[in-house]
Parts: structure tokens; sequence; C-alpha cells
DNA sequence: CCAATCTCAGAAGTACTGAAATGG
DNA sequence: CCCATTTCAGTATTTCTGAGATTG
């Protein structure tokens, strides 16, 4: 996590603030949210000594268990270059466990733990604490609007990726 | 822009699809949707040969008026240091202008240009569509709607900052 | 002497490309 | 021969740190 904030954004002398055009622009605000929640999930797993890539590829596996590299790519959107060094890191600390699988001599198949397990459990009340951080100014209600907007809009876009193959 | 998405995404063999302790996170569908607005907004805005920063301190500059680097920095969350390589790029092509400011010989004025009005327009003409592209899948009202739920996260987390200041 | 501004060099995380090695 | 999988090496972009030089 770069610099967990507890630095020196430029003192907010001026009283102009952002510029009218930019204030509502969705792109914008999604960008400055995006950003708040890394900082906020970021934060929270690092307490557990864990990043949000973590925190996807053992969720992936306790829901549909032991799976292939490219698999896991799959259901988390984590580059199959970049998955390598994940597993690597989890791997390190007994988390999940890599092994050739036999029936396809080309893949690893990639287990959760017994330690991995408890490990996610951990890692499942720090993500839900920071969601709680990250919206509290929402109700709940309105929480479950902004995640269907936003579901909407992710789903019509992965759609069209998926058309244009 | 990385790779404008005319690239390999690994195929989506399996149905599984993504974990259901992922699938409605609002910190990870806030991810994905800000790198889908990202892709959107930087390639409209590529076609101009500019990015999303140039289009950030540009707004800044028509709204406000000449101004200091720290000032744009603050108006548009560009760190200073970064700055510097954005006012260059802009200078360069005679969008606007850099000069000591004769008041406080410490700073330099940014006067935008004509031409850089000129083409503020046209990019102010590619971010709009940039806008629908992106919310596609929403109505007039529910674009509404994601932008004051964005704003009030926004809000509050950059209140809570300035408190912790 | 302290604070603000501009600048540079660079670290670290993220997102992605390309290709080699192995196997189906 | 073509395709899938794992891995490596490396690029590009963004965000942020630290420090030097200049001036208030």
């Amino acid at each position: 996590m770069p610099g967990m904030n507890t630095h020196d954004m430029p003192p907010p002398d001026d009283r102009l603030g952002t510029p009218e055009r930019l204030r509502a622009l969705p792109s914008r605000l999604l960008g400055l949210c995006s950003a708040q929640a890394d900082r906020t999930v970021g934060g929270a797993l690092a307490q557990a000594d864990a990043r949000r890539w973590h925190y996807a590829v053992l969720a992936a596996l306790a829901e549909s268990g032991p799976a292939s590299q490219a698999q896991l790519s799959r259901h988390t959107r984590i580059y199959r270059s970049d998955l390598v060094a994940v597993i690597n890191e989890l791997a390190d600390r007994g988390i999940v466990e890599r092994a050739p699988d036999p029936g396809d001599r080309r893949r690893n198949v990639i287990t959760l733990t017994a330690r991995g397990r408890r490990h996610l459990e951990r890692l499942d009340a720090l993500v839900g604490d920071a969601q709680d951080e990250l919206l509290a100014p929402l109700s709940r209600a309105e929480r479950a609007q902004l995640t269907a907007l936003l579901t909407r809009v992710v789903d019509h876009h992965d759609a069209r990726r998926k058309e244009e193959r």
C-alpha cells in the first residue's frame, strides 16, 4: 500500500476547490472513490499482512474449491503473469498449496490449506469493516443502491467485451 | 493508455464466474468501474493526444483563471511533483504558458492560451461522450443518483482527512 | 531559521505484453 | 501443428517520497 496517508497532500489554503467541470464528473468520482476504497481496504488487509489480490484468490478458492492458476486468473481478473507471484507469496506462508495436476500435467492445482481457511476468515472480517468505513455516509438502502448501479455498469461493459471477441 | 483492450484477457471457458463474496463487494465494484472509466475516458482523450491530467489542469485554469502550480495541484489533486511534467507537456504544445510570478518569485503563473481554450472545448466534447458511453446502461435519473452517492462518499472522506490535520 | 514553491530522481504498486518451456 | 498453461523478463502508468535550490 503506497503511503497510508499519514503524509502531506498540500494544504487547502485556496478556497476555490475543485473546478465545477470536474466536481460532478462520474469518471472522476469513480476514480476518487476507488482510490479511497483502495486505501481503506488496503489498510485493513495490511493489518493481516495481506493485499487485495490475496483476498481475491482466497475467496475464489474457498468458493469454487481447488483450481488451476488459469482458472483463478479468470475468476479474479488477476493477470496470469501476476498471479504467479501472488501464489508464490501465499504458498510461502502456508496459506495455499501448489501441486501439479495429475490429470493435466500442464497445470498446477492450488488448494486452500486449513491455515488458509482461518486466514480468510480474518480477512473477511477486516474487509467487511473496511466496507462499512468506506460507505459510512450512506444508509443501508443507499449502499444497496450504489452496489446495484455499479453492478449494472460493470456487467454492461463485460458483456460488450465478450461480444467483441 | 495501456493497451486499448484489443488484447486477450484469458477466455471465459469456466462457467463459474466471480466468487459471490467478491461479486457485490463495493470496493471491488468501484475498482472495476473506475478501471472501465479510465479506459473509456482515456481512450477518448487519446483521440486528441491528451490524458486525464491534461483535462483536469485545463478545466481548472478555465474556471479559476491563471494559477500557480501549487494551486493547480490542490484543485486537481495531482501531486506537485507530477504536475511539473504535465505542465511541461502542455507548455510544449502551446496549450498553456508558464511564466514566473512577478509578485512572488518562487511561483510560476500558468495561463491558458487561446489555443488551449480551443483544445479544452474539444476535450470537453470527448469527455462528455465518454461519460455517456461509460454510463450507457443507466437512465438519466440513475446517473444522477450514482453521482450523488459517489459525491457523498468522496466528500465524507475529504472532510475526515481535513479533520485529521 | 522556518515555510512555501518548483524541480528532479526514484520507489512501489498496478496493469499489461511477449515469449519461452512444457504438455494435450 | 495448434492450443493451453505456467513462468519470466520487461514496459508503461500512476501514486507517492525525499531532498535540493530558491525565495518569502
